[in-house]
RNA sequence: CGGGCUGUAGCGCAGUUUGGCAGCGCGCAUCGUUCGGGACGAUGAGGCCGUGGGUUCAAAUCCCACCAGCCCGACCA
């Protein structure tokens, strides 16, 4: 891509409504652009992050069995009233009534969507058990947004349903969908803690949270100095100051940023709802339904809170727009960049009529993991690599640089 | 939803106390000189001073209401 046709241009100074390391630094990179309070659009140089993200998690997802699918976001007030949620979600859920007299909502989750798909067939204990995802824009109305994507009324979030005949076959896969997050936030570049928390809205169970320590979280994360689980405070005295793990009673506290949940709900929803399915007796039974989340903007915002310098973003290389950040000063960068792309490399070029100076200032402020210059400097017949995250500058020849990043 | 602060050009801000021509920096346009860490000069474009009402000869400035943004609470993926 070069940034000659990409016209989007960073700016020097923050918007003065950024709240946070993560609104300042993707809203000067030109990655976002708030919309209004808690709302953002996402420009294209920032969309390409968030496919980044989405396929690094439908790759786990799918490994796991899970299908992808996309439910409504338009709901029937009728749907929402079969497991008593119309009125418990009113102060989160957007409600409204449509040209007619119709009462509808905006999901904030797809419980009920889910339950209610799987109504629509009849329901056999062999054909368990049932696991659906999407990536969809949820909307709840949060009485104060904050901290640029990490809090906001309208965000992107992959949402995961399984439904299983038996709580061990749910709790099998429950763990397995566990396992996967951990690999998932591994891969984004986010260092998480599995944590024991409250159900919320959800479930009166305990629900599990990965938690990423951060100054700017919400949440206060006791972590067991034995065993490093965490125990969000909120269920500290229900657990009696003590790790349900290991039985460790040493804490430390941290604060957190909640980057993705599971809930065991149980057979609640199958009850509540009355759906449920034949076992081999052919007596009818509640089935077991578990959900999880993950927030696409949290994490993107989150991954900028936990890489970032005083010049900018430092993208982890799974999640940046590209591999490649080349900063042309001469004529001959013309041809690094052909070659890159003919090597199958993704490069932002800057071939803009701009100082050297303002093109590192924004090489730096964009973050791609890897910058490569080519100026009057540069010997002939080799290219400068720097890392975005170090200091030191190398010169190589372009077919050494391309070695080292098809290594990665 | 309570308390506080703030809304002036695309962005960052001064001007409001004490009413009297709409300002500065960045960015943008044109020309020239520059050219390895946000260069320099010249010329120029760009404004519903958040919105509505009021006071006044005269309002960005004073008064009232509303809207929006940020912060502290309450709430929350």
């Amino acid at each position: 891509m070069r940034l000659s046709t990409y016209n989007f241009k960073t700016r020097r100074e923050t918007p003065q409504d950024a709240d946070s390391a993560n609104a300042a630094l993707l809203s000067r990179g030109r990655f976002i652009e708030r919309g209004m309070t808690g709302v953002y659009n996402f420009l294209p140089m920032g969309w390409v992050v968030m496919e980044n993200i989405m396929s690094i998690i439908r790759k786990h997802m799918n490994s796991t069995g899970a299908y992808e699918g996309r439910f409504t976001t338009l709901q029937d007030k009728q749907l929402w009233d079969r497991a008593g949620r119309w009125e418990s979600g009113k102060d989160i859920m957007y409600q409204f009534k449509d040209h007619g007299e119709r009462e509808v909502g905006l999901g904030f989750t797809h419980e009920e969507v889910f339950v209610d798909l799987l109504s629509r067939q009849p329901l056999s204990y062999a054909d368990f058990p049932y696991k659906v995802y999407q990536f969809q824009t949820k909307f709840r109305f949060e009485a104060r947004p904050k901290s640029g994507l990490l809090r906001g009324r309208e965000f992107l979030m992959k949402d995961l349903y399984s439904a299983h005949a038996t709580d061990e076959e749910l709790k099998t896969y429950y763990d397995q969908v566990k396992e996967a997050y951990h690999t998932i936030f591994t891969e984004l570049g986010i260092p998480v803690i599995e944590t024991l928390a409250s159900g919320g809205v959800f479930t009166d169970n305990f629900s599990h949270e990965f938690q990423t320590i951060s100054p700017i979280g919400e949440d206060e994360v006791y972590i067991c100095d034995q065993c490093k689980m965490g125990i969000n405070k909120e269920v500290i005295e229900k657990v009696g100051h003590k790790c349900p793990n290991c039985g460790g009673t040493q804490f430390s506290i941290e604060k957190t940023i909640e980057v993705g949940n599971t809930f065991d709900l149980g057979t609640y929803y199958s009850e509540k709802m009355a759906v449920t399915y034949a076992d081999s007796e052919d007596v009818q039974k509640p089935f077991w339904l578990a959900s999880y989340g993950i927030g696409i903007s949290r994490a993107m915002g989150t991954i900028v809170e936990l890489h970032h310098d005083d010049k900018g973003i430092i993208w982890p290389e799974s999640v940046a727009p590209a591999s490649v950040h080349l900063v042309g000063l001469t004529e001959r960068a013309e041809a690094v960049y052909q070659q890159l792309i003919e090597a199958g490399i993704l490069v932002i070029y800057d071939d803009r009529a701009l100082s050297a100076g303002e093109k590192f200032a924004d090489a730096d402020l964009l973050g791609m993991p890897v910058r490569i210059t080519v100026g009057a400097k540069t010997p002939e017949g080799q290219v400068e690599w720097k890392n975005r995250d170090g200091e030191r500058s190398d010169n190589m020849t372009l077919e050494t640089a391309i070695n080292k990043l098809k290594e990665d």
